[in-house]
DNA sequence: TTGTAAGCGTTATCAG
DNA sequence: CTGATAACGCTTACAA
């Protein structure tokens, strides 16, 4: 494997007028210049990326630290993030757990993007403090190097229930995700103040975990019960599969005996029958924002605060 | 940021000592190495990385290349992948396009496993005579370096096919993906070797995409048709999905009148109604897998090929 | 058991 | 415009 130096001899140069050649400086004869590229593409020469970053203490990696890859959201915040980092030269490193920490401790990344309910606030708030940015947008937080963007559970929830409210329903039920989710609560959140607005003082309330799984267990218990809610708002948009399917099962009509809705529009959502009315959130775009933040932050120092990604609620047939 | 000699320093012992110390070499005396444990901490020190990489000449990275995020198998073979890799504590780095080139070219990574169509064979060969192995899992190529793992596409149809044939049903359709797709080809070829062994000599054959939309475009083509075929198989689940769609909504009874099936059992095919048939690969065990096969290679030269990951005919509503 | 010193392959300072 | 040379932060003979 060929190094500078090689090129240096082939091309009877000083090492240090190859990188300046192959760094495109402007202090270099145009007819060396010529020669060191000849030396090097004859060699088949490439720098070695390790070198550089040890010299000039960049990495060009951004880490993207997530729970998993499974889940049907991750995938397109990724392609965002891959997208910009890719147009920017910048390398996509994912990782979860342990070695997320590893990756900032030992500085292989120049910042990262953090999707991961499995780390803590503190730990977080610690990694910060290597000076390196973070990223968060599975929580607020805020601190030294810690920035974030969150989805507006809260206001896009309230959004859909007014909407469902001034429609005509007024018997509603709500289906939680997991009750230390940060999601989960401020939809839940969203929810609860439509009714308050609307002086609707009743609704039930359901148990899951964001599982079409989970979904589908309440889905069954709803089914036998006698007071049964009109409309089941549910925290995402799997859980709201799963308690179809049961309701389904049961022969119970959607919409027109129980009215169902969800969060995230996963694709999912638009084939399943009836298609399911939910909340989009522009994921891919997300993604894209995010990464372009944190290049701010890496490269320029710049700090610019993103807002909530766009989303819109999604009127479909399942209310 | 505090570096292997301000450790030394305040443990009062030199440089040398405190990477034995830290990579638990056996040769430290456990006062000492108590000693510098205890600086490390007390300065919170971590080696930097990329100074080990470029001495160790490893880096501990295994790329990832794939064409994007998006599209519903990826994230789980990444998944597994990913587990594999954190395992072991390597970290895996995903790219695509170009970037997959520098990776290779700068050393960043020790070896990559391919899942990108966007990359010529050409091209993989050429990376591969950088020393670094390349597990390839879109297409069977061979060479220095280069491994490859594929789908067992022909033998699954040939045996989904078959099986329908014994169940009574004569007159097949193939809804085609691009028709330079490895993917389809192989998936063809078992088609059209099932209908030989069982004496079909005639079969109708419809140009898709392998997108929901375009199996949608041939269904409603088909449902024009006046001799409609009695039993189509699609390349793949997205355009089963759509075909499904159009037939739907032109009151075309599945499977009563036609009866459908696909191939890879994605998420959606278990949640539309009627559930799909289709052929289904343990994607995250295939990831599990090849990153297993890679590691062995990267770490103790040992070549390991893996056969085909493990599929299997899934029957369900449709047909 | 510990220390000295030579690199790994670059970039960057400074002198020529 | 070009070349010596000193880092960057670590690992690892080799010496003590």
């Amino acid at each position: 494997m060929p190094t500078i130096k090689d090129v240096a001899k082939l091309a009877g140069v000083s090492i240090s007028t190859v990188s300046y050649a192959l760094n495109n400086q402007p202090n270099v004869h145009p007819e060396t210049k010529k020669r060191i590229m000849d030396a090097a593409r004859e060699l088949n020469y490439y720098p070695n990326g390790i070198a550089r970053n040890l010299k000039t203490k960049r990495t060009g990696n951004i880490g993207v630290f997530i729970y998993g890859f499974a889940g049907p959201i991750f995938s397109d915040v990724l392609e965002g993030i891959r997208q910009k980092l890719q147009e920017n030269n910048f390398n996509i490193v994912v990782s979860s757990g342990k070695s997320s920490a590893n990756l900032l401790n030992e500085r292989q990344v120049d910042g990262a993007i953090v999707f991961d309910g499995g780390l803590t606030d503190d730990v977080l708030i610690n990694y910060a403090k290597h000076g390196l940015p973070l990223y968060v947008l599975d929580r607020e937080l805020k601190g030294e190097n810690i920035y974030s963007s969150v989805i507006d559970n809260e206001g896009l929830v309230y959004q859909l229930i007014t909407q469902m409210i001034n429609n005509g329903y007024r018997d509603f039920a709500y289906l939680s995700g997991p009750s230390d989710a940060f999601n989960n609560n401020h939809r839940y959140d969203g929810f609860l103040q439509a009714l308050k607005d609307k002086d609707i003082t009743h609704h039930q309330f359901f148990k899951g975990d964001f599982t079409i799984h989970g979904g589908y267990a309440v889905g069954k218990e709803i089914s036998k019960q006698t007071n049964k809610p009109r409309f089941v708002y549910c925290g995402n948009d799997e859980s709201a599969i799963g308690l179809m399917q049961a309701l389904r099962e049961e022969h119970i009509k959607i919409p027109q005996e129980i009215a169902v809705a969800g969060f995230d529009n996963i694709y999912l959502s638009e084939y399943i029958t009836p298609k399911l009315t939910t909340i989009g959130i522009d994921h891919t775009e997300w993604g894209r924002q995010v990464a372009s933040a944190v290049l701010d932050i890496v490269q320029l120092k710049k700090i610019k605060n993103i807002g909530h990604p766009k989303g819109e609620v999604i009127i479909r047939e399942s209310c």
